[in-house]
DNA sequence: AATCACGTCAACCGCTGTATT
DNA sequence: GAATACAGCGGTTGACGTGAT
């Protein structure tokens, strides 16, 4: 026998989630931290399946997740990520603390997709294309070659790292001592604070939905307004009830999904998958730079 | 003002590996 | 060891917004 069902497939809602779900979920994750997501439903009454609340989670909610246009720099980060490890989103988004798999997924589908086939068509290096134009002082020929090599290095230095035996030089690091994996054993403690500093997300949530839902309903009966009532009422509870946020903490204790990649991973891979980290991490980083002069 | 086309992105779907009974 | 559910991932979809006609 296995496992009981975590949840009742029938009557589950799908859809967009309103402010009200998004509270009912972030306060139990207050409550009992992220994880056990079985049991989100019938600790909090939401009728959703454990899967969509962890994807809002991790998606919308969480600490520390920055919206909005991507930067130069993160663009580049994305390009040189995608080029070495292929769509593996979960694993680029790790580099990227504040964004999530989603978010670069769709960022690379919707934008540097159609970019870098632009810039395969064209002769993007005598333009002046936006993000790409801080490449102009290479030409593409060698920076292509530069992220040849770059590629040929990482893989060597995987090939490398797994055919290391476990005693081998390969350093001790510990998880948290891994420079771009700073909130992995973080989110584990993460204070009560550090999860409601996404107020700001859902208190802007709250506003939007709330000035939709009144146009919406302008014209519509008494019922309605009884909905809005209770909506502004939690839009300004849950507003008030959270202290301003402190961005750097979220960059210290954030991007669960990245922690959660390497639950159950072995001694053994965590080592070797900390050094290619270490070593990526020093490319990338010093790739970036020497673009950015 | 109406309609169409296109872009964006939140959410869902289906699959895989892992954990649990 | 088998059966089943869970957790996580990548691909896809569809609702919504915006600009063009």
């Amino acid at each position: 026998m296995g496992r009981p069902p975590c949840c009742d497939k029938t009557g589950v809602k799908k859809g967009p989630w309103t402010p009200e779900e998004d509270i009912m979920l972030v306060s139990f994750v207050q409550e009992h931290g992220p994880g056990n997501w079985r049991t989100v439903p019938t600790h909090t009454g939401l009728r959703r399946c454990s899967k969509s609340c962890r994807l809002r989670w991790t998606n919308y909610l969480r600490p520390g997740i920055k919206r909005g246009s991507f930067s130069d720099q993160e663009e580049k980060m994305i390009i040189q990520l995608q080029a070495l490890l292929g769509n593996k989103w979960a694993a680029i988004a790790s580099y990227l603390p504040e964004r999530t798999d989603n978010d670069i997924k769709n960022y690379w589908n919707t934008h540097l997709k159609k970019k870098l086939k632009k810039l395969e068509t064209s002769d993007l290096y005598s333009n002046d294309g936006h993000c790409l134009s801080t490449y102009n002082s290479t030409s593409r020929g060698q920076w292509e070659r530069t992220l040849q090599a770059d590629i040929n290095t990482a893989k060597q230095a995987l090939q490398n790292a797994l055919s290391l035996d476990k005693s081998s030089t390969i350093p001790d690091y510990t998880i948290t001592d891994i420079g771009c994996y700073p909130f992995i054993k973080q989110e584990a403690k993460m204070s009560t604070t550090t999860y409601a500093s996404n107020a700001e997300n859902i208190a802007k949530l709250l506003k939007q939905w709330t000035k939709r839902e009144s146009t919406n309903n302008s014209e519509q009966s008494k019922a309605s307004s009884s909905t809005q009532y209770s909506c502004n009422n939690a839009m300004t509870e849950y507003s008030s009830s959270f202290e301003p946020s402190n961005s750097d903490q979220f960059s210290q204790a954030t991007t669960p999904e990245a922690a959660g990649k390497f639950h159950g991973e072995s001694k053994r891979e965590m080592d070797d998958e900390t050094q290619l980290s270490v070593m990526l991490e020093s490319w990338l980083f010093d790739e970036n730079d020497d673009l950015l002069i």
